[in-house]
DNA sequence: TTGTATGCGTTATCAA
DNA sequence: TTGATAACGCATACAA
């Protein structure tokens, strides 16, 4: 008996057809359920199925492509795959694409703006049928966009977004959040509080400014400029760290007294607490120091880090939902509309912070 | 004027040949820069790739690939992206695969069994071109490596190895590096040290755990087997570092006296630390820890841990050359053969250890 | 030096 | 209820 399959192994559609004596047209029904599998009969159904079964077929995606014009995936472009804040949002990515069978093809931009555009290119040559992108200022380019409108590809941005494009975002309501993180230290009993402030080009850091001055009015607690630190304008996870420490040693070196921190990130505040030890002051005994993100390392570290959370996880989640529906009301010739979410961040209490 | 391209905006080679009067082969054999390019005229082509341009013309991979059996991508199946250990390794495979304009295709097996197959069987009705597979003990299966011998798609592995099959593997030289990481606490002066091995059924368990052996023995050092501690068969970046908490608080209920700590790995380590520091003890004063892996967190925890660093983000890229490299031979008909490479491990020394 | 024709594996339209 | 046939976008053998 001859095996079917060419070199390679492959199994393809005519030979399930030439296997069990039916044609390619009804092989392709059967297999894909199409409306039509109904007028089928069951017996037939079931040579069908049984066979395919018994070769080992497996649809080739590519050659599917073609006639439907579904990929089955969809393009995740993150900024940089090492930094911390990804992994829970690539986690959360690929779990909203596994049950519905699609597949994310990965790229990651190194925090580079041409690479970043490359990969764009790259994954629209593969016809994505939808695109997320985890991004930062530095990637911003109308050019792209302007193609990715073009095209009428679903996408979403996460942690980013850019109003006036089709693009819908996913993002952290960062004012609640600096809201938090504030209100936690004041109701600790801290008063003498200095901050971290975000990367001025950095979406986040505006609004997350924003929460913590508007709670300040509320309860009439004055912030002290000279305690408001600014980390520079510079992308690379390994940096925030070693800008925290210095930042903070500055800080010490001043003498000004305060016994709070309040961290841009939880990065940025395991380097603090790192100058802070190296300086002889303890965390939390001395000084309470609060992060944001919720990164992993934050509970490994010790002590483990108080923070405000990000559900990044959720925010995948959130993105792939919904560029899947943008692509099903594609499908369905229905209209999509750009949307734009807001979760709710979350105060994480651990060992970083304490009374006064 | 009217627009090439169709309702989703695709311009096809046929548009840019009808552009520019020739014919789709022409186009293609310039565009490819095909053999046959010699023979173009070179007006011709500039002809050519000038409209190409103009018209934003993108190669379809998908139909290229129906033709060439090329898919330019390749898919990358890891037991879990969470966990510290495969980011860098993810980078590595990543920035290896970009400058030949390839693509990975991103699977994460949650640790699942069930997952990982079906991971698998989605990757080759892509027909990705190769595959490279981080894993550990719980995913193998024979039944699924049957089906890639039988499509000879290139393969390597990453951690984790199965001889006798027709997949490369790149890992650590663990003997080599349990050997270091005994050696530096020896060389510190430290004789009573405890030893968290790592869980039975994870293949670097063994020989890590010989390479300490044999240090121990070439410098006729006794291990207290009453220091010695066993991590559970599960998989979980979390557990680890519970259970490193844990099995070190019970060492500490044992009263057996002990300097140092030589933990399976990083997080299992800050689980250590965290349990000494809640007992009072002091790292690296009281009591020296080192770690394994160098995953990132460890450069940042406090104190920054002493470890055996596994040159992750290089076996990612040497994986990939792996696979590259069998591709291309497969092209060419060449044959192609399975390697084994085994990478050196190099000492990290950082604040967690010292002499005593 | 360039054009024509064919087929890759699939699906969709139409005919039987 | 099922089967021919064409077409998706591209690359190649062959013809011109």
């Amino acid at each position: 008996m001859k095996k079917p399959g060419g070199k390679h192994g492959l199994v393809t559609m005519r030979d399930v057809a030439k296997a069990c004596g039916f044609s390619p047209a009804t092989v392709s029904i059967v297999l894909n359920n199409a409306p039509l599998a109904r007028y089928i009969a069951s017996t037939t159904r079931q040579r069908i199925e049984e066979t395919a079964k018994r070769l080992g077929y497996r649809p080739n995606v590519m050659a599917r492509f073609l006639r439907s014009k579904r990929s089955q995936s969809i393009g995740v472009v993150l900024f940089d795959v090492t930094d911390p804040f990804c992994t829970p949002i690539l986690r959360g990515i690929e779990n909203g694409l596994y049950p519905v069978g699609y597949l994310p093809i990965f790229a990651d931009a190194h925090n580079q703006r041409d690479r970043f555009e490359r990969y764009l290119e790259m994954l629209l040559e593969r016809h994505v049928d939808g695109l997320i992108v985890v991004a930062n200022w530095l990637l911003v380019d109308i050019h792209v966009l302007a193609d990715l409108n073009k095209r009428e590809i679903p996408a979403a941005t996460i942690g980013w977004e850019l109003p006036g494009t089709h693009l819908s975002s996913v993002m952290v309501d960062n004012e609640a959040g600096g809201r938090l993180a504030l209100e936690h230290l004041y109701q600790l009993g801290h008063r003498r509080i200095a901050v971290i402030r975000g990367p001025k080009r950095l979406i986040d850091s505006a609004p997350r400014w924003r929460g913590i001055q508007k709670f300040a009015q509320s309860v009439k607690l004055k912030l002290d400029p000279g305690l408001e630190l600014q980390l520079p304008d510079v992308f690379d996870p390994n940096s925030s760290f070693e800008h925290g420490f210095r930042l903070t040693e500055e800080l010490l070196g001043d003498k000004k007294k305060f016994t709070a921190l309040l961290a841009f990130d939880d990065i940025t505040a395991l380097g603090a607490i790192r100058a802070l030890a190296k300086a002889g002051i303890r965390v939390p005994e001395d000084c309470s120091v609060i992060g944001f993100d919720d990164v992993a390392i934050a509970a490994l570290s010790a002590p483990a880090l108080t923070t405000v959370r990000q559900p990044l996880e959720t925010m995948g989640n959130v993105a792939v939902n919904i560029v899947l529906e943008a692509i099903k009301a594609g499908h369905e010739n229905r209209d999509w509309s750009v949307v734009s979410q807001k979760l709710h961040p979350e105060l994480v209490m651990r060992e970083s912070t304490r009374p006064i």
